[in-house]
DNA sequence: CACTCTACCTGTGCGC
DNA sequence: TGCGCACAGGTAGAGT
């Protein structure tokens, strides 16, 4: 499940290594489930693609904005979120399309871009202007400033769990880093951040920027069974059952929000 | 308006 | 061994 840190692993595979999409230029597109394509129509979305050459990538929350440029110079943004199960290879020709393949982009160089999802819900966007679709997104979590937390929450009274998700007020948080930074900030998921102290706001706000910075520096999660995108080793994501690293108490299971939530009982205590 | 809940999917892992 | 089923979760859109 590519959450925040996972995505710009992608980002900066595909960007910065070798081979990198900087100037490659589509040939054609070949769409193996239609309904990926979000916007504009399958037909439309093929038709525009073709013989546009990838001149930026950034990433916003979990979105990634494929910035490229048609041979007339006109300019569109490649949106792709790859929900939980999207992966993206850019891999050469005759790898392009495997069982999940969704998308296949493929390349004047002999390489294709190769969009797999097993279970079908990343989506595809191809705009002129990217605020169609991300426009209603918060800042982004791995950046954000203490005065912009602060505005994001002023007036809530939800609990902090739903919230740390809740991708209008902070982007790029998923199920497993939301617990991990309410861990780390010995913070209960069920409190609600109206009651929360000056101090408690504080450290909540730098540990979110922490917790994803270090996650960034390490390519992403190292999760037993569930995925390997890097090395960052989670404290309590799956871990019920285990001891807590800080304090040895049984790491125990709950639901919040109908999401699975892991939280260590002595160390965030509903009233610290 | 602010928030909560469900549908969408399929691979995995459990119980019987 | 094999079958069936609950579970996993990000987001849009429906519901409260």
């Amino acid at each position: 499940m590519p959450e925040l840190p996972e995505v710009e692993s992608v980002a900066r595979t595909l960007w910065d290594g070798t081979p990198s999409l900087n100037d490659q230029t589509i040939i054609k597109a070949t769409i193996p489930l239609l309904k990926v394509i979000q916007q504009p129509d399958h037909l439309r979305f093929a038709a525009e693609i073709e013989q546009c050459c990838f001149i930026n990538l950034n990433r916003i929350g979990k979105y990634l904005l494929f910035g490229i440029e048609s041979a007339k110079g006109i300019r569109h943004t490649l949106v792709i979120h790859l929900r939980m199960t999207g992966r993206l290879f850019l891999v050469p020709e005759h790898e392009a399309h495997q069982q999940h393949t969704r998308l296949i982009l493929h390349l004047h160089s002999g390489l294709a871009l190769r969009f797999d999802d097993p279970r079908g819900f990343g989506r595809v966007w191809l705009v002129d202007d990217p605020a169609k679709v991300i426009g209603s997104l918060g800042p982004d979590g791995l950046t954000i400033s203490y005065e912009q937390f602060t505005k994001q929450l002023a007036g809530s009274k939800r609990q902090l769990k739903p919230l740390l998700l809740d991708q209008s007020l902070i982007a790029g948080i998923g199920n497993i880093y939301a617990d991990e930074i309410l861990f780390r900030s010995q913070l209960h998921p069920l409190i609600p951040v109206s009651s929360l102290s000056e101090e408690q706001r504080q450290r909540l706000h730098s540990t979110i920027v922490s917790v994803l910075q270090e996650a960034v520096a390490m390519q992403g999660a190292n999760i037993d069974g569930v995925f390997k995108a890097g090395k960052f080793q989670v404290a309590v994501y799956g871990r019920n059952g285990s001891p807590c690293p800080l304090c040895g108490d049984i790491i125990i299971k709950i639901k919040v929000a109908q999401r699975g939530t892991h939280v260590c009982p002595t160390c965030q205590h509903p009233t610290s």
